[in-house]
DNA sequence: TTGCTCCTCACGTCACGTGAGGTGGC
DNA sequence: TTGCTCCTCACGTCACGTGAGGTGGC
């Protein structure tokens, strides 16, 4: 048995622990070679090594155990690039929210009290093209932007022109649940065929208070947070799924610097604004 | 109470789910301002909305809750932007590594059965200054350059010239436990005062299977690889700690891919290589 | 023979999420 | 009054780590 190693030596060729390496047995992830069936002990063999560093690779960058066994397992080496590129893509723009977030926090440390500009409005109803879906909450972005693009290329093959900005009507569950209904629309008058997620929609009237929010989405909390504050002080606020209007958005513009967009908060009628 | 909101507004106000938010109250990260004593409510007032949204931001970037209460108690802004910088630097330095993983993974990928060279080598005892301590694995590149650094320096503050390249000894918990007793050391003929951590030590002499590593630290992996495939084929290993010597080093480039490092295996004596 | 290596098993950790079962507030 | 919101409690998840108690191999 010369080219068999004992788990520490094996341990020792590949830089995993032997705690991990009996944890990647356990789940199936790294069987050894041979195990001896009444001591138990395991026996790696050399040309399990390769393997071995290819999964420390996966989890150093973060890959889940059932992943890794998904790319170890793929039929054909295009299978197994794909699943990587997707986990490389995903962590690229974990790397994006990173460093948005860095930036954030140094703007929230530095300038605690900024509150944005709050404004009644009493929103019509308004026929408008939708896409709705249940979505998680770390997903609503990309999800936005895909909805977004799919309404706009729609509406455009219709030959129908949007008659305002587009919007979103997202339930309080997406909030407080971290999962839940959201819907994206684009209000035109047209007739809409529904092709694709496409739906026709009449987006309800509400009495909103509004937020304006400039700047990129992943700072749009500190204009949540001024809503909140505004219909929490004048005790405002009424059962009803908080929208978004995107006024300057993907649409208009690719820097997420000039994007502008709205915030509304279900609330009383109100006489004055 | 107009400036007080429900869980489920404060969930709204900060994009945080109301199980998070009942989390960090039951760790005491974020207290709500006030608990109705018989029906359980929680209210938040309008006032710990900043506080949560620093939160939410520090868990973006992966700061422990333990640490993130750490900051916010912190007495002055000098000791909390301590632990934020801290915290940065950390994230900076897990972003290197995720760079130098991917890249390390591609090549992995694309060059599956490289082999490093391999020879023998009978290494007599040498007289050394070295640094000592427990260390966890994933700490242990780190510690390798202070320690080095610190080696380096003092030995020049005393007038003393290495004898040879650096090298360093590490125990097997080292790497089968992730935590280990860890030795750098720079051979030296003089006579070693100790100063900081320095101490002097006569390494052992020892008869070592050799494979070299050229590149960055980080990938140093394959080369562990090849020497454990070799030492089971050839049926040569015996207990002992595996050295390494830093042939061409931070000492001698700050081009990480310049570096030559040489990985000793203990092996039984044998007459021919 | 000694001491190290290896084994299993049960439980812990971290930051929440899930889901059951139930109550409170508008 | 209805239905939504809110509550607790116990358990689950992910990828291991810890530690007790014990055995195997050179």
């Amino acid at each position: 048995m010369s080219d068999t190693l004992t788990i520490g030596d094996f341990s020792r060729a590949t830089q995993m622990s032997v705690k991990t390496l009996r944890h990647y047995h356990r789940v199936g992830l790294l069987e050894p070679a041979d195990v001896d069936p009444n001591s138990g002990y395991r026996r790696y063999s050399t040309e399990q090594i390769p393997a071995a560093q290819v999964v420390r690779r996966f989890r150093q960058l973060e890959m889940p155990l059932d992943e890794i066994r998904a790319v170890l397992a793929a039929p054909d080496p295009a299978a197994r690039s794909q699943l990587i590129g997707d986990h490389l893509g995903r962590l690229e723009r974990e790397l994006e929210q990173t460093a948005a977030a860095v930036a954030s926090l140094r703007e929230l440390l530095s300038e605690p009290g900024r509150e944005s500009p709050i404004e009644h409005r009493t929103v019509p109803e308004v026929p408008a093209a939708a896409i709705t879906a249940t979505v998680e909450v770390e997903d609503a972005l990309d999800w936005l932007h895909g909805a977004l693009g799919e309404l706009y290329a729609s509406l455009d093959a219709q030959g129908l022109a949007p008659s305002g900005p587009a919007g979103g009507v997202y339930s309080n569950d997406l909030f407080t649940e971290a999962r839940g209904q959201a819907t994206v629309f684009v209000p035109t008058a047209g007739d809409i065929r529904p092709v694709g997620r496409l739906e026709p929609l009449v987006v309800p009237g509400v009495e909103l208070a509004v937020a304006t929010h400039a700047g990129r989405l992943a700072e749009i909390d500190r204009a949540y947070g001024s809503l909140a504050k505004y219909v929490a002080q004048h005790a405002l606020g009424i059962d009803g799924s908080i929208r978004e209007y995107y006024v300057v958005g993907v649409h208009e513009t690719s820097d997420q610097e000039r994007w502008v967009t709205e915030i509304g908060w279900p609330i009383f009628q109100t006489t004055a604004a």
